[in-house]
DNA sequence: CAGCATCCATCTAGATACTG
DNA sequence: CAGTATCTAGATGGATGCTG
């Protein structure tokens, strides 16, 4: 048990993962972590989530500004870490679908605490930067 | 106090999280979340969470394998958005301490649900990528 | 439409050397 | 100890052309 001070804030009381005790699974979720942690998967995550089945056009508009080139990378990262899938119908033009399998949206809602927590403290944020520019500034 | 609004579930099945609405808010929270998804952070973050406050040298050997480098910045990019506090002891030889802010124990708190995740489903990503990695040899 | 391939500019990460 | 400086290798982004 990690020995924290006070600072019980608004979320999460103490999170003390099970994973943390045995090293092996500690070096396994680690990997998992480095994958999921990444800007795009996380982006793309949420659009699926909030918006359902989607085609590979549509996520990237809905994304805005990824290139394609790391919109299939990151797609089929995603598939192989089995939190997409991919469905093409067999059609001309094609048409390709791509939708969180259980496991997605599991992430998902993983990670939904931590889009409740940018919408929270962004303002706080913000001066923390202005604060942090003026010490520089000196 | 911050003024959250509705969605009192921690971790929600389906996470509306308040910002969708507010294409400006949105566009805020997708900057937070572009910075904070980051590997290096992540890692940073849950050492802090678990240790408490630590020197340069030691977080890096907690961390394992990240340069002194990516310390470095990461580090200055989590204090710059107020989720570490920089300590500096003005002795010879010197010593710096990092440690988490109310804002930085809070995000370990958003992500905890995250490494949770992680280490429930371990198993299910490694299913799902023998079988990509099977359909892909095909 | 949904991609893969390629060339190129740039940004980032890592390794190494050096300093207050 | 806690960095900074520098160089290089690799990841990434953009543009463009091609295919089923």
């Amino acid at each position: 048990m990690s020995d924290r001070t006070a600072t019980e804030s608004l979320f999460a009381p103490t999170c003390d993962h099970p994973a943390a005790e045995d090293p092996a699974v500690e070096a396994l979720v680690r990997t998992i972590i480095e994958q999921v942690a990444d800007k795009w998967t996380l982006l793309i995550l949420e659009e699926l989530a909030e918006r359902g089945t989607m085609r590979f056009t549509e996520i990237g508009r809905a994304v805005g500004d990824i290139s394609q080139k790391m919109l299939t990378k990151t797609l089929r990262d995603m598939e192989r870490m089995g939190l997409v899938s991919r469905t093409v119908h067999p059609v001309v033009p094609p048409h390709v679908d791509y939708g969180l399998t259980d496991l997605g949206v599991s992430l998902g809602g993983a990670f939904c605490g931590v889009w409740l927590w940018a919408a929270e403290n962004r303002d706080r944020i913000e001066v923390a930067r202005t604060a942090f520019a003026a010490r520089e500034k000196r």
